[in-house]
DNA sequence: GTCTATAAATGGATAGAC
DNA sequence: GTCTATCCATTTATAGAC
């Protein structure tokens, strides 16, 4: 196994892949059709199912690649070992990485696609990252559970916000180290314990 | 005018808006076809284009009745004196009415329909809320633009990932009244002036 | 005002040749 | 592995009779 054929095929996957982030980040992640995609990839549309089952399929790979696309974000960022600065720069890389992709951000984060949910295998990988979310909180000093929701709140409302009603400005991006700081003084700064 | 053909003309108009929630509760915002609608209705599709004039001009009537149901909300929220129960009444009467509908809240709060954007006078109504917010939050000794725009993303993200990663559920809507609690000591409590 | 009929386009998916 | 051809369902929308 890992011969050429299976190289080249693993290739031409990956291929499909970036050609539908493409075609989303276009037309938005519904506003295209697998026709669209083949003619982006250079086949035609029945050629795509000798590398995914369908539409529903891709959907599931595509939503794999996003996370796994965000834990490398999340593993290459510096780490500061202030605890502010610490969530300071966890907050905007996070959202550096939502804001550069809306539909991206849409297929992670929302759940608007009618009928499409993730595979076990896929949200494994989202499962990653949210365990790779608690331990960065965790080295901020805020590591509960509730902590961590509330702070995965905080930033996908401010990306969120920012997509849907300032696209392409920074009216909520450039409250991101606010937002922390509001975090940190009722989340870690009031502990009773320093750790 | 204002005759009888008008009023029931009219009162048609909102039985087929109330159809379109009721499907978009069911199927999601976009899992239904104007022949679903019809059928709801208890009519043919064509018939539908004597009411409105297409798809999209439907989704604009449902952007802007929604929004006309939030301001009706609003008006009719209970504004008790403090300015901390303010806040926290507030954010619950917010997150009851998002996690209440999602279709509707991705309507109004999302931009996930490829080429749908609301007309300019529904988008008025959506802007009639935002002052109203804005009143709030005044109210509550919150009157800056930046405070209202960490105030939205702050409840939109709670509401947002309780539907996404809770449905039916509370895991995020239990987090409100400390979301809150840390909002107020952020940009309230820690002003200078006391009114 | 609602219907039937139908246009005209588009969608996902499969069969089978090469 | 990719293609052509095609199926079959579905969609929005219009024309015109009743």
């Amino acid at each position: 196994m890992a011969d050429r054929r299976a190289l080249r095929h693993a290739a031409t996957k990956r291929e499909i892949l970036d050609a539908a982030w493409s075609l989303s980040s276009e037309r938005g992640l519904t506003g295209w059709s697998l026709r669209d995609l083949a003619d982006q990839v250079g086949m035609r549309a029945p050629s795509l199912y000798g590398y995914y089952a369908g539409k529903n399929e891709l959907f599931d790979a595509l939503f794999r690649d996003g996370y796994e696309q965000l834990k490398q974000v999340v593993q290459g960022t510096r780490r500061p070992r202030g605890r502010r600065a610490l969530l300071r720069v966890a907050a905007r890389t996070f959202l550096d990485f939502c804001v550069s992709d809306p539909p991206r951000y849409q297929l992670l984060f929302l759940r608007t696609i009618p009928g499409f949910e993730p595979s076990h295998d896929s949200y494994a990988v989202a499962v990653e990252v949210l365990d790779a979310t608690r331990g960065v909180l965790a080295s901020a000093g805020a590591s509960g559970e509730d902590d961590l929701d509330l702070w995965t709140a905080l930033v996908t409302g401010l990306a969120s916000q920012q997509m849907s009603n300032d696209p392409g400005g920074a009216r909520w991006l450039r409250l991101s180290d606010a937002a922390m700081d509001m975090y940190a003084a009722a989340r870690i700064d009031s502990r009773r314990t320093r750790s």
